[in-house]
DNA sequence: ATAATAGGCAACCAAATAGTTGCATGTCAA
DNA sequence: TTGACATGCAACTATTTGGTTGCCTATTAT
């Protein structure tokens, strides 16, 4: 879980995760294209998606395929932020109650 | 919304909002308490969630309480992990699919 | 008034991070 | 088979990060 937060921690690492929502399957150089960062940068970004189980590859001759894991994020949504959805409400009431008690 | 990730990539402040979530509205030294950090880390690890509107807080005579906001947490299950809920089925076949022809 | 309490500020440090460049390897196509 | 293409590996660098220590200020209680 540690792992999964830091790796969407970086912008170009989500966005590459969004490239990828956009169209599966990219290889490396795909999805490179665009981006102001060299290959390698964008590999080890990768590698650290992978490493969160949010990028699963697959080597396919000398290219290199990545595929989207859509269960991590399920996971975050579903074990983290769904737990402070229970008590939200409650929260945003002691904010207001306390953002009053300010102007007293 | 960058400012959120990155403030919740850490552990540690990941564990100050789990903390707040069960009792809102805590100073900084009930929030210090048992952690493993100085008093000045976990201050710094609180102006990171304050910058990042995740907690807010208000001044109580000589105490500072810290209170939780719900808000960004919500955006982030709302405009990011439900758009990859979208899709998460097909990129499950994707990766299904990539995985038996691997043993081809 | 003064001591204790709650917190703030700033300088410093080590380790992690995001990026680079240069070169090596493996695979495909002419 | 040889050149072009896709990727891998390693060393190096600058900046950010998470943490520390030491001291200062403001508020409360005795």
């Amino acid at each position: 879980m540690d792992e999964v937060f830091r790796a969407l921690a970086d912008g170009s690492r989500r966005s590459l995760l969004d490239r990828l929502h956009a169209r599966n399957g990219q290889t490396l150089n795909e999805l490179c294209e665009g981006l102001d960062m060299t290959r390698q940068a964008v590999t080890k970004h990768l590698a650290i998606l992978e490493q969160a189980s949010l990028v699963t590859t697959f080597k396919h001759g000398r290219e290199k395929l990545h595929y989207l894991n859509p269960v991590p994020i399920h996971q975050i949504g579903e074990r983290w932020i769904k737990k402070f959805e229970r008590g939200k409400l409650a929260a945003l009431s002691d904010l207001k109650r306390q953002l009053e008690k300010r102007d007293e």
